[in-house]
DNA sequence: CGGGTCGTTGACCGTGATCAAGTAACGTGG
DNA sequence: CCACGTTACTTGATCACGGTCAACGACCCG
Protein backbone atom coordinates (compact mmCIF):
# COMPACT_ATOMS: atom_id res chain seq x y z
CA UNK A 1 0.00 0.00 0.00
CA UNK A 2 1.00 3.19 0.88
CA UNK A 3 3.52 2.50 3.01
CA UNK A 4 5.90 5.27 4.05
CA UNK A 5 5.92 7.48 1.33
CA UNK A 6 4.75 10.54 1.68
CA UNK A 7 1.38 12.50 1.18
CA UNK A 8 0.47 14.75 -1.50
CA UNK A 9 -2.48 15.88 0.50
CA UNK A 10 -0.44 16.50 3.67
CA UNK A 11 2.79 18.34 1.35
CA UNK A 12 -0.14 20.74 0.15
CA UNK A 13 -1.76 21.54 3.25
CA UNK A 14 2.02 22.04 4.82
CA UNK A 15 2.41 24.91 2.11
CA UNK A 16 0.05 26.88 4.53
CA UNK A 17 0.82 26.01 7.83
CA UNK A 18 2.89 23.34 10.30
CA UNK A 19 0.99 20.36 10.83
CA UNK A 20 0.77 19.04 14.25
CA UNK A 21 1.15 15.30 14.55
CA UNK A 22 -2.09 14.70 15.81
CA UNK A 23 -3.53 16.63 12.31
CA UNK A 24 -1.02 14.57 10.40
CA UNK A 25 -2.79 11.58 12.01
CA UNK A 26 -6.09 12.42 11.38
CA UNK A 27 -5.33 13.66 7.34
CA UNK A 28 -3.82 9.98 6.86
CA UNK A 29 -7.12 8.61 7.46
CA UNK A 30 -8.59 10.38 4.64
CA UNK A 31 -5.84 8.56 2.78
CA UNK A 32 -6.19 4.77 3.74
CA UNK A 33 -8.28 3.61 1.37
CA UNK A 34 -6.85 3.44 -2.47
CA UNK A 35 -8.93 3.12 -5.62
CA UNK A 36 -7.78 3.37 -9.18
CA UNK A 37 -8.97 4.39 -12.75
CA UNK A 38 -7.79 4.30 -15.92
CA UNK A 39 -7.76 7.28 -18.33
CA UNK A 40 -11.27 8.33 -19.33
CA UNK A 41 -13.27 6.86 -16.55
CA UNK A 42 -16.03 8.15 -15.15
CA UNK A 43 -15.77 8.66 -11.56
CA UNK A 44 -19.59 9.82 -10.92
CA UNK A 45 -22.08 11.76 -13.15
CA UNK A 46 -24.53 14.11 -12.53
CA UNK A 47 -27.32 13.10 -10.15
CA UNK A 48 -25.39 10.42 -8.67
CA UNK A 49 -25.75 10.22 -4.84
CA UNK A 50 -22.73 11.63 -3.67
CA UNK A 51 -21.85 9.96 -0.59
CA UNK A 52 -17.88 10.25 -1.11
CA UNK A 53 -14.86 13.28 -1.29
CA UNK A 54 -11.72 11.86 -2.68
CA UNK A 55 -8.24 13.05 -2.36
CA UNK A 56 -6.37 12.78 -5.47
CA UNK A 57 -3.12 10.33 -4.59
CA UNK A 58 -1.67 10.74 -8.00
CA UNK A 59 -2.71 11.81 -11.87
CA UNK A 60 -5.26 14.81 -12.98
CA UNK A 61 -9.05 15.00 -13.01
CA UNK A 62 -11.20 17.35 -14.49
CA UNK A 63 -15.00 17.83 -13.27
CA UNK A 64 -16.97 19.39 -16.23
CA UNK A 65 -20.63 19.92 -16.97
CA UNK A 66 -22.74 19.00 -20.04
CA UNK A 67 -24.94 21.45 -22.09
CA UNK A 68 -27.80 19.79 -24.35
CA UNK A 69 -26.20 19.21 -27.62
CA UNK A 70 -23.34 17.67 -26.46
CA UNK A 71 -21.10 20.85 -25.90
CA UNK A 72 -19.33 20.39 -22.62
CA UNK A 73 -17.58 22.55 -19.96
CA UNK A 74 -14.95 21.81 -17.70
CA UNK A 75 -15.01 23.56 -14.36
CA UNK A 76 -12.08 22.44 -12.32
CA UNK A 77 -8.87 20.53 -13.23
CA UNK A 78 -7.61 18.45 -10.23
CA UNK A 79 -4.16 17.71 -9.68
CA UNK A 80 -2.15 14.99 -6.74
CA UNK A 81 -3.47 16.13 -3.04
CA UNK A 82 -6.56 18.05 -3.98
CA UNK A 83 -9.97 17.23 -2.33
CA UNK A 84 -12.53 16.57 -4.40
CA UNK A 85 -16.33 16.99 -3.85
CA UNK A 86 -16.38 20.00 -1.46
CA UNK A 87 -18.90 22.00 -3.87
CA UNK A 88 -21.37 18.76 -3.51
CA UNK A 89 -21.42 18.72 0.01
CA UNK A 90 -24.85 21.01 0.79
CA UNK A 91 -26.41 18.91 -2.35
CA UNK A 92 -27.95 15.31 -2.24
CA UNK A 93 -26.79 14.62 -5.70
CA UNK A 94 -23.93 15.04 -7.47
CA UNK A 95 -24.12 18.60 -9.89
CA UNK A 96 -21.18 17.41 -11.49
CA UNK A 97 -19.13 14.77 -13.30
CA UNK A 98 -15.61 13.66 -12.64
CA UNK A 99 -13.43 12.45 -14.83
CA UNK A 100 -9.79 10.74 -15.01
CA UNK A 101 -7.71 13.36 -17.82
CA UNK A 102 -4.93 9.93 -17.27
CA UNK A 103 -4.64 7.03 -14.82
CA UNK A 104 -5.40 7.88 -11.08
CA UNK A 105 -5.62 6.85 -7.96
CA UNK A 106 -7.86 8.21 -5.67
CA UNK A 107 -8.47 7.41 -1.53
CA UNK A 108 -12.31 7.68 -1.53
CA UNK A 109 -13.67 8.60 2.17
CA UNK A 110 -17.24 9.50 3.55
CA UNK A 111 -18.76 12.44 4.10
CA UNK A 112 -18.71 11.10 7.69
CA UNK A 113 -14.87 11.47 7.30
CA UNK A 114 -15.36 15.50 7.79
CA UNK A 115 -18.13 15.25 10.64
CA UNK A 116 -14.72 14.05 12.50
CA UNK A 117 -12.58 16.85 11.25
CA UNK A 118 -14.71 19.42 11.91
CA UNK A 119 -15.23 17.85 15.31
CA UNK A 120 -11.58 17.25 16.27
CA UNK A 121 -9.64 19.59 14.03
CA UNK A 122 -10.25 23.06 14.13
CA UNK A 123 -7.01 23.76 12.43
CA UNK A 124 -7.69 21.43 9.40
CA UNK A 125 -11.28 22.58 9.44
CA UNK A 126 -9.91 26.81 9.49
CA UNK A 127 -7.69 25.38 6.72
CA UNK A 128 -10.13 23.46 4.07
CA UNK A 129 -12.61 26.64 4.83
CA UNK A 130 -9.93 29.19 3.70
CA UNK A 131 -9.46 26.62 0.55
CA UNK A 132 -12.67 26.12 -0.22
CA UNK A 133 -13.08 29.87 -0.17
CA UNK A 134 -10.09 30.48 -1.89
CA UNK A 135 -11.11 28.33 -4.66
CA UNK A 136 -14.31 30.56 -4.89
CA UNK A 137 -11.98 33.59 -5.62
CA UNK A 138 -10.32 31.47 -8.75
CA UNK A 139 -13.57 30.35 -9.67
CA UNK A 140 -14.08 34.80 -10.25
CA UNK A 141 -11.09 35.05 -11.92
CA UNK A 142 -11.97 31.94 -14.45
CA UNK A 143 -15.29 33.92 -15.57
CA UNK A 144 -13.67 37.12 -16.07
CA UNK A 145 -11.21 35.18 -18.09
CA UNK A 146 -14.21 33.05 -19.87
CA UNK A 147 -16.57 36.21 -20.03
CA UNK A 148 -13.90 38.85 -21.25
CA UNK A 149 -10.59 37.45 -22.71
CA UNK A 150 -9.23 36.73 -26.61
CA UNK A 151 -8.72 33.04 -27.53
CA UNK A 152 -4.44 33.81 -26.57
CA UNK A 153 -5.15 35.50 -22.99
CA UNK A 154 -7.60 32.45 -22.61
CA UNK A 155 -4.98 30.08 -23.18
CA UNK A 156 -2.21 32.37 -20.82
CA UNK A 157 -4.57 32.47 -18.01
CA UNK A 158 -5.30 28.51 -18.22
CA UNK A 159 -1.46 28.27 -17.43
CA UNK A 160 0.01 30.66 -15.72
CA UNK A 161 -3.22 29.39 -13.44
CA UNK A 162 -2.22 25.94 -13.59
CA UNK A 163 1.94 26.57 -12.64
CA UNK A 164 1.07 28.84 -9.57
CA UNK A 165 -1.52 25.70 -8.41
CA UNK A 166 1.66 23.35 -9.62
CA UNK A 167 3.81 24.70 -7.31
CA UNK A 168 2.14 24.68 -4.70
CA UNK A 169 3.18 20.68 -4.08
CA UNK A 170 6.54 20.95 -5.96
CA UNK A 171 8.47 23.61 -4.83
CA UNK A 172 11.12 22.79 -6.69
CA UNK A 173 9.33 23.34 -9.84
CA UNK A 174 10.15 26.13 -12.11
CA UNK A 175 9.14 26.66 -15.65
CA UNK A 176 8.54 23.51 -17.16
CA UNK A 177 5.37 21.29 -16.69
CA UNK A 178 3.84 17.99 -17.89
CA UNK A 179 0.46 18.47 -19.33
CA UNK A 180 -1.23 15.85 -19.56
CA UNK A 181 -4.69 17.36 -21.58
CA UNK A 182 -5.83 17.04 -24.87
CA UNK A 183 -6.15 20.00 -26.45
CA UNK A 184 -9.92 19.41 -26.94
CA UNK A 185 -9.99 19.51 -22.98
CA UNK A 186 -7.54 22.41 -22.69
CA UNK A 187 -10.87 23.38 -25.04
CA UNK A 188 -13.14 22.68 -23.01
CA UNK A 189 -11.62 24.27 -20.10
CA UNK A 190 -11.33 27.58 -21.11
CA UNK A 191 -14.39 28.01 -23.85
CA UNK A 192 -12.63 27.00 -27.29
CA UNK A 193 -12.58 24.36 -29.60
CA UNK A 194 -9.54 21.87 -30.18
CA UNK A 195 -8.64 23.53 -33.04
CA UNK A 196 -8.11 26.99 -31.82
CA UNK A 197 -5.99 25.79 -29.08
CA UNK A 198 -3.69 24.29 -31.23
CA UNK A 199 -4.05 28.08 -33.17
CA UNK A 200 -3.27 30.16 -30.08
CA UNK A 201 -0.65 27.50 -28.75
CA UNK A 202 1.39 28.38 -31.82
CA UNK A 203 0.85 31.91 -31.93
CA UNK A 204 2.67 31.93 -28.41
CA UNK A 205 5.55 29.78 -29.51
CA UNK A 206 6.02 32.42 -32.70
CA UNK A 207 5.94 35.20 -30.08
CA UNK A 208 8.87 33.70 -27.76
CA UNK A 209 6.71 33.62 -24.82
CA UNK A 210 6.23 30.05 -24.24
CA UNK A 211 7.87 26.72 -25.68
CA UNK A 212 6.65 23.18 -26.25
CA UNK A 213 8.57 20.17 -24.77
CA UNK A 214 7.57 16.38 -25.36
CA UNK A 215 4.71 16.46 -23.49
CA UNK A 216 4.56 19.93 -21.42
CA UNK A 217 5.09 23.40 -21.63
CA UNK A 218 7.74 26.04 -20.40
CA UNK A 219 7.05 28.78 -19.53
CA UNK A 220 9.01 31.54 -20.92
CA UNK A 221 8.50 34.83 -20.41
CA UNK A 222 6.52 35.10 -16.70
CA UNK A 223 6.19 38.09 -16.55
CA UNK A 224 5.28 39.27 -19.81
CA UNK A 225 2.25 36.49 -20.05
CA UNK A 226 1.22 38.13 -16.38
CA UNK A 227 1.04 41.56 -17.19
CA UNK A 228 -1.23 40.23 -20.20
CA UNK A 229 -3.85 39.11 -17.92
CA UNK A 230 -2.94 41.04 -15.51
CA UNK A 231 -2.24 37.57 -13.45
CA UNK A 232 -3.02 37.56 -9.98
CA UNK A 233 -1.50 34.49 -7.73
CA UNK A 234 -4.33 33.15 -5.27
CA UNK A 235 -2.53 29.90 -4.24
CA UNK A 236 0.79 31.42 -2.77
CA UNK A 237 -0.28 33.52 0.16
CA UNK A 238 -2.99 32.86 2.35
CA UNK A 239 -4.25 34.53 5.54
CA UNK A 240 -4.28 32.01 7.98
CA UNK A 241 -3.64 34.64 10.92
CA UNK A 242 -7.19 34.01 12.32
CA UNK A 243 -6.75 30.39 12.35
CA UNK A 244 -7.08 28.71 15.88
CA UNK A 245 -4.14 27.34 17.85
CA UNK B 1 -34.24 53.27 11.97
CA UNK B 2 -35.60 49.95 10.84
CA UNK B 3 -37.75 49.42 13.67
CA UNK B 4 -40.20 46.55 13.43
CA UNK B 5 -39.73 45.98 9.75
CA UNK B 6 -39.00 42.53 8.41
CA UNK B 7 -35.47 41.38 8.21
CA UNK B 8 -34.76 40.54 4.61
CA UNK B 9 -32.08 38.23 5.99
CA UNK B 10 -34.07 36.76 8.46
CA UNK B 11 -36.48 36.18 5.37
CA UNK B 12 -33.87 34.57 3.27
CA UNK B 13 -32.81 32.10 5.75
CA UNK B 14 -35.89 31.16 6.58
CA UNK B 15 -36.79 29.48 3.59
CA UNK B 16 -34.45 26.82 4.63
CA UNK B 17 -35.21 26.34 8.18
CA UNK B 18 -36.59 27.70 11.08
CA UNK B 19 -34.62 29.71 12.82
CA UNK B 20 -34.74 29.25 17.11
CA UNK B 21 -35.64 33.07 18.60
CA UNK B 22 -31.86 32.53 19.62
CA UNK B 23 -30.52 32.54 15.90
CA UNK B 24 -32.79 35.38 15.38
CA UNK B 25 -31.42 37.90 18.10
CA UNK B 26 -27.92 37.07 16.36
CA UNK B 27 -28.75 37.59 13.29
CA UNK B 28 -30.32 40.99 14.11
CA UNK B 29 -26.80 42.06 15.73
CA UNK B 30 -25.71 41.67 12.45
CA UNK B 31 -27.86 44.28 10.54
CA UNK B 32 -28.01 46.94 13.41
CA UNK B 33 -26.04 49.69 11.75
CA UNK B 34 -27.09 51.01 8.48
CA UNK B 35 -25.14 53.14 5.57
CA UNK B 36 -26.64 54.28 2.30
CA UNK B 37 -24.88 54.50 -0.98
CA UNK B 38 -26.35 55.96 -4.24
CA UNK B 39 -26.25 54.55 -7.37
CA UNK B 40 -23.23 54.36 -9.24
CA UNK B 41 -21.25 54.30 -5.80
CA UNK B 42 -17.77 52.51 -5.56
CA UNK B 43 -18.21 50.67 -1.84
CA UNK B 44 -14.99 48.83 -1.97
CA UNK B 45 -12.41 48.00 -4.48
CA UNK B 46 -9.74 45.63 -5.27
CA UNK B 47 -7.09 46.10 -2.45
CA UNK B 48 -8.68 47.95 -0.34
CA UNK B 49 -8.43 46.21 3.45
CA UNK B 50 -11.61 44.49 3.67
CA UNK B 51 -12.52 44.47 7.49
CA UNK B 52 -16.21 44.03 7.22
CA UNK B 53 -18.72 42.18 5.78
CA UNK B 54 -22.37 43.71 4.55
CA UNK B 55 -25.97 42.30 4.44
CA UNK B 56 -28.06 44.01 2.01
CA UNK B 57 -30.69 45.73 3.41
CA UNK B 58 -32.37 47.29 0.28
CA UNK B 59 -31.66 47.75 -3.47
CA UNK B 60 -29.45 45.68 -5.92
CA UNK B 61 -25.36 45.23 -6.28
CA UNK B 62 -22.53 43.72 -8.31
CA UNK B 63 -19.10 42.62 -7.47
CA UNK B 64 -16.81 42.83 -10.55
CA UNK B 65 -13.27 42.39 -11.40
CA UNK B 66 -11.52 44.96 -14.41
CA UNK B 67 -9.44 44.29 -16.96
CA UNK B 68 -6.10 45.91 -18.27
CA UNK B 69 -7.59 47.63 -21.05
CA UNK B 70 -10.96 48.32 -19.28
CA UNK B 71 -13.13 45.55 -20.03
CA UNK B 72 -15.50 44.60 -16.74
CA UNK B 73 -16.85 41.21 -16.11
CA UNK B 74 -19.72 41.41 -13.12
CA UNK B 75 -19.03 37.80 -11.52
CA UNK B 76 -22.21 38.47 -8.88
CA UNK B 77 -25.36 40.51 -8.70
CA UNK B 78 -26.42 41.01 -5.26
CA UNK B 79 -29.86 41.29 -3.68
CA UNK B 80 -31.72 41.96 -0.64
CA UNK B 81 -30.66 39.60 2.29
CA UNK B 82 -27.53 38.91 1.07
CA UNK B 83 -24.22 38.60 2.70
CA UNK B 84 -21.55 40.55 0.65
CA UNK B 85 -17.91 39.26 1.38
CA UNK B 86 -17.45 35.86 1.95
CA UNK B 87 -15.18 35.09 -0.51
CA UNK B 88 -12.62 37.50 0.63
CA UNK B 89 -12.74 36.31 4.24
CA UNK B 90 -8.98 34.30 3.53
CA UNK B 91 -7.69 37.09 2.01
CA UNK B 92 -5.92 40.21 3.47
CA UNK B 93 -7.02 42.92 0.84
CA UNK B 94 -10.25 42.32 -1.05
CA UNK B 95 -10.01 40.45 -4.53
CA UNK B 96 -12.87 41.99 -6.26
CA UNK B 97 -14.99 45.51 -6.55
CA UNK B 98 -18.34 46.22 -4.77
CA UNK B 99 -20.94 48.51 -6.72
CA UNK B 100 -24.35 49.67 -6.39
CA UNK B 101 -26.49 49.18 -9.11
CA UNK B 102 -28.95 51.37 -7.52
CA UNK B 103 -29.44 53.13 -4.66
CA UNK B 104 -28.93 50.53 -1.65
CA UNK B 105 -28.91 50.49 1.96
CA UNK B 106 -26.05 48.55 3.47
CA UNK B 107 -25.51 46.76 7.21
CA UNK B 108 -21.89 46.24 7.52
CA UNK B 109 -20.28 44.14 10.39
CA UNK B 110 -16.60 44.04 11.46
CA UNK B 111 -15.49 40.25 10.45
CA UNK B 112 -15.16 39.40 14.63
CA UNK B 113 -19.11 39.51 13.93
CA UNK B 114 -18.47 36.03 12.19
CA UNK B 115 -16.68 34.49 14.99
CA UNK B 116 -19.38 35.44 17.00
CA UNK B 117 -21.80 33.19 15.23
CA UNK B 118 -19.55 30.52 14.81
CA UNK B 119 -19.04 30.39 17.96
CA UNK B 120 -22.35 30.77 19.68
CA UNK B 121 -25.11 29.51 16.59
CA UNK B 122 -24.12 26.45 15.11
CA UNK B 123 -27.51 26.62 12.93
CA UNK B 124 -26.39 29.38 11.17
CA UNK B 125 -22.65 28.44 10.98
CA UNK B 126 -24.03 25.40 8.97
CA UNK B 127 -26.83 27.36 6.92
CA UNK B 128 -23.96 29.91 5.87
CA UNK B 129 -21.83 27.80 4.93
CA UNK B 130 -23.78 25.72 2.92
CA UNK B 131 -24.89 28.99 1.09
CA UNK B 132 -21.51 29.56 0.75
CA UNK B 133 -20.63 26.05 -0.80
CA UNK B 134 -24.11 26.57 -3.18
CA UNK B 135 -22.56 29.51 -4.55
CA UNK B 136 -20.04 28.05 -5.62
CA UNK B 137 -22.22 25.32 -7.63
CA UNK B 138 -23.73 28.34 -9.14
CA UNK B 139 -20.49 30.09 -10.09
CA UNK B 140 -19.82 26.13 -11.88
CA UNK B 141 -23.20 27.10 -13.90
CA UNK B 142 -22.66 30.32 -14.59
CA UNK B 143 -19.19 29.49 -15.89
CA UNK B 144 -20.69 26.77 -18.49
CA UNK B 145 -22.86 29.41 -19.63
CA UNK B 146 -20.12 32.24 -20.17
CA UNK B 147 -17.77 29.27 -21.55
CA UNK B 148 -20.12 27.58 -23.91
CA UNK B 149 -23.39 29.39 -24.84
CA UNK B 150 -24.56 31.28 -27.74
CA UNK B 151 -25.27 35.09 -26.62
CA UNK B 152 -29.61 34.20 -26.34
CA UNK B 153 -28.86 31.22 -24.15
CA UNK B 154 -26.43 33.35 -22.10
CA UNK B 155 -29.50 36.19 -21.29
CA UNK B 156 -31.57 32.96 -20.84
CA UNK B 157 -29.79 31.99 -18.14
CA UNK B 158 -29.09 34.82 -16.76
CA UNK B 159 -32.67 35.56 -16.48
CA UNK B 160 -33.64 32.40 -14.91
CA UNK B 161 -30.90 32.38 -12.48
CA UNK B 162 -32.21 36.06 -11.03
CA UNK B 163 -35.88 34.33 -11.18
CA UNK B 164 -34.73 31.62 -9.04
CA UNK B 165 -32.50 33.52 -6.63
CA UNK B 166 -35.72 36.15 -6.25
CA UNK B 167 -38.35 34.09 -5.17
CA UNK B 168 -36.33 33.18 -2.45
CA UNK B 169 -37.43 36.54 -0.86
CA UNK B 170 -40.26 36.89 -2.33
CA UNK B 171 -42.32 33.76 -2.33
CA UNK B 172 -44.97 35.75 -4.00
CA UNK B 173 -43.45 36.73 -7.07
CA UNK B 174 -44.24 35.16 -10.06
CA UNK B 175 -43.23 35.69 -13.46
CA UNK B 176 -43.00 39.45 -13.60
CA UNK B 177 -39.54 41.22 -11.70
CA UNK B 178 -37.65 44.52 -11.76
CA UNK B 179 -34.54 43.99 -13.67
CA UNK B 180 -32.56 47.92 -12.48
CA UNK B 181 -29.82 47.04 -14.26
CA UNK B 182 -28.55 48.59 -17.44
CA UNK B 183 -27.68 46.90 -20.91
CA UNK B 184 -24.31 47.12 -20.41
CA UNK B 185 -24.12 45.84 -17.09
CA UNK B 186 -26.04 42.58 -18.27
CA UNK B 187 -23.65 42.44 -20.89
CA UNK B 188 -20.78 42.50 -18.13
CA UNK B 189 -22.49 39.93 -16.56
CA UNK B 190 -22.49 37.48 -19.39
CA UNK B 191 -19.65 38.42 -21.42
CA UNK B 192 -21.51 39.89 -24.22
CA UNK B 193 -21.82 43.61 -25.04
CA UNK B 194 -24.31 46.47 -24.50
CA UNK B 195 -25.40 46.18 -28.62
CA UNK B 196 -25.84 42.01 -28.80
CA UNK B 197 -27.85 42.44 -24.92
CA UNK B 198 -29.78 44.60 -26.86
CA UNK B 199 -30.79 42.06 -29.64
CA UNK B 200 -31.12 39.27 -27.53
CA UNK B 201 -33.61 40.67 -25.66
CA UNK B 202 -35.47 42.01 -29.03
CA UNK B 203 -35.01 38.02 -30.69
CA UNK B 204 -36.49 36.71 -27.26
CA UNK B 205 -39.30 39.19 -26.95
CA UNK B 206 -39.91 38.24 -31.00
CA UNK B 207 -40.59 34.68 -30.03
CA UNK B 208 -42.43 34.95 -27.39
CA UNK B 209 -40.00 33.81 -25.09
CA UNK B 210 -40.03 37.36 -22.48
CA UNK B 211 -42.44 40.23 -22.41
CA UNK B 212 -40.49 43.54 -21.22
CA UNK B 213 -42.48 45.76 -19.11
CA UNK B 214 -41.66 49.80 -18.15
CA UNK B 215 -38.37 48.84 -15.68
CA UNK B 216 -39.03 44.61 -15.71
CA UNK B 217 -39.60 41.98 -17.36
CA UNK B 218 -41.96 38.66 -17.72
CA UNK B 219 -41.33 35.19 -18.09
CA UNK B 220 -43.38 34.02 -20.86
CA UNK B 221 -42.60 30.57 -21.27
CA UNK B 222 -40.29 29.29 -18.46
CA UNK B 223 -40.49 26.02 -19.66
CA UNK B 224 -39.31 26.18 -22.66
CA UNK B 225 -36.57 28.49 -21.79
CA UNK B 226 -35.58 25.91 -18.80
CA UNK B 227 -34.92 23.78 -21.54
CA UNK B 228 -32.81 26.17 -23.84
CA UNK B 229 -30.02 25.69 -21.18
CA UNK B 230 -31.01 22.72 -19.06
CA UNK B 231 -31.26 25.07 -16.29
CA UNK B 232 -31.08 23.60 -13.11
CA UNK B 233 -32.25 25.47 -10.11
CA UNK B 234 -29.70 26.05 -7.11
CA UNK B 235 -31.52 27.95 -4.81
CA UNK B 236 -34.96 26.15 -3.90
CA UNK B 237 -33.82 23.42 -1.86
CA UNK B 238 -30.91 22.53 -0.37
CA UNK B 239 -29.23 19.68 2.19
CA UNK B 240 -30.09 20.55 5.28
CA UNK B 241 -30.38 17.14 7.06
CA UNK B 242 -27.25 17.34 8.54
CA UNK B 243 -27.53 20.37 10.12
CA UNK B 244 -27.38 19.86 14.09
CA UNK B 245 -30.14 21.27 16.45
C1' DC C 1 1.10 -3.44 -40.72
C1' DG C 2 -3.29 -1.19 -39.64
C1' DG C 3 -6.45 1.54 -36.91
C1' DG C 4 -7.19 5.16 -33.73
C1' DT C 5 -6.23 9.32 -31.39
C1' DC C 6 -4.18 13.76 -31.38
C1' DG C 7 -2.39 17.86 -33.30
C1' DT C 8 -1.82 20.97 -37.31
C1' DT C 9 -3.19 23.63 -41.19
C1' DG C 10 -6.25 25.62 -44.72
C1' DA C 11 -10.75 27.35 -46.46
C1' DC C 12 -15.00 29.13 -45.44
C1' DC C 13 -18.67 30.83 -42.53
C1' DG C 14 -21.25 32.91 -38.73
C1' DT C 15 -21.71 35.08 -34.35
C1' DG C 16 -20.92 38.80 -31.91
C1' DA C 17 -17.74 43.10 -31.62
C1' DT C 18 -17.19 47.63 -33.24
C1' DC C 19 -18.51 52.00 -35.01
C1' DA C 20 -21.97 55.15 -35.77
C1' DA C 21 -26.37 57.46 -36.03
C1' DG C 22 -30.68 58.20 -34.17
C1' DT C 23 -34.49 58.12 -30.63
C1' DA C 24 -36.69 58.19 -26.16
C1' DA C 25 -36.78 59.18 -21.31
C1' DC C 26 -35.27 61.77 -17.66
C1' DG C 27 -33.13 65.40 -14.66
C1' DT C 28 -31.44 69.96 -14.24
C1' DG C 29 -31.33 74.83 -14.65
C1' DG C 30 -32.92 79.07 -16.75
C1' DC D 1 -42.53 75.00 -18.10
C1' DC D 2 -39.48 74.46 -21.64
C1' DA D 3 -34.49 73.92 -23.31
C1' DC D 4 -30.77 71.39 -22.87
C1' DG D 5 -27.63 67.67 -21.74
C1' DT D 6 -27.12 63.13 -20.33
C1' DT D 7 -27.99 58.36 -20.29
C1' DA D 8 -30.07 54.25 -22.05
C1' DC D 9 -31.68 51.65 -25.77
C1' DT D 10 -32.20 50.52 -30.68
C1' DT D 11 -30.84 49.68 -35.31
C1' DG D 12 -27.79 49.37 -39.30
C1' DA D 13 -23.25 48.56 -41.57
C1' DT D 14 -18.95 46.55 -41.42
C1' DC D 15 -15.35 43.67 -39.56
C1' DA D 16 -12.78 40.11 -37.12
C1' DC D 17 -12.36 36.39 -34.09
C1' DG D 18 -13.21 31.99 -33.44
C1' DG D 19 -16.26 27.97 -35.05
C1' DT D 20 -16.86 24.41 -38.44
C1' DC D 21 -15.45 21.19 -41.82
C1' DA D 22 -11.97 18.72 -43.96
C1' DA D 23 -7.53 16.81 -45.10
C1' DC D 24 -3.20 15.28 -43.57
C1' DG D 25 0.74 13.81 -40.74
C1' DA D 26 2.70 12.02 -36.35
C1' DC D 27 2.48 8.90 -32.96
C1' DC D 28 0.96 4.99 -30.29
C1' DC D 29 -0.62 0.51 -29.42
C1' DG D 30 -2.54 -3.77 -30.81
Amino acid sequence: MSETSVSCLITKLSHYLTLTDDSREKLAILEEEEISFSRGSEIYTIDDANEHLYVVKSGWLYTYLDLPDGRRQIVKIHHPGDIIGFADIAFRQATTNLAAAEDVVLCPFPKRGLRMIFGEAPQITALMFSIAVRDQVVLLDTLRALGRMSSRERLVYFLLDLVSRLRITNRSMTDTFRLPLTQTEIGDTIGLTNVYVSRAFTALEKDGLIARTAKGVRIVSEAELKAMVDFADRYEQMDTTWFPE
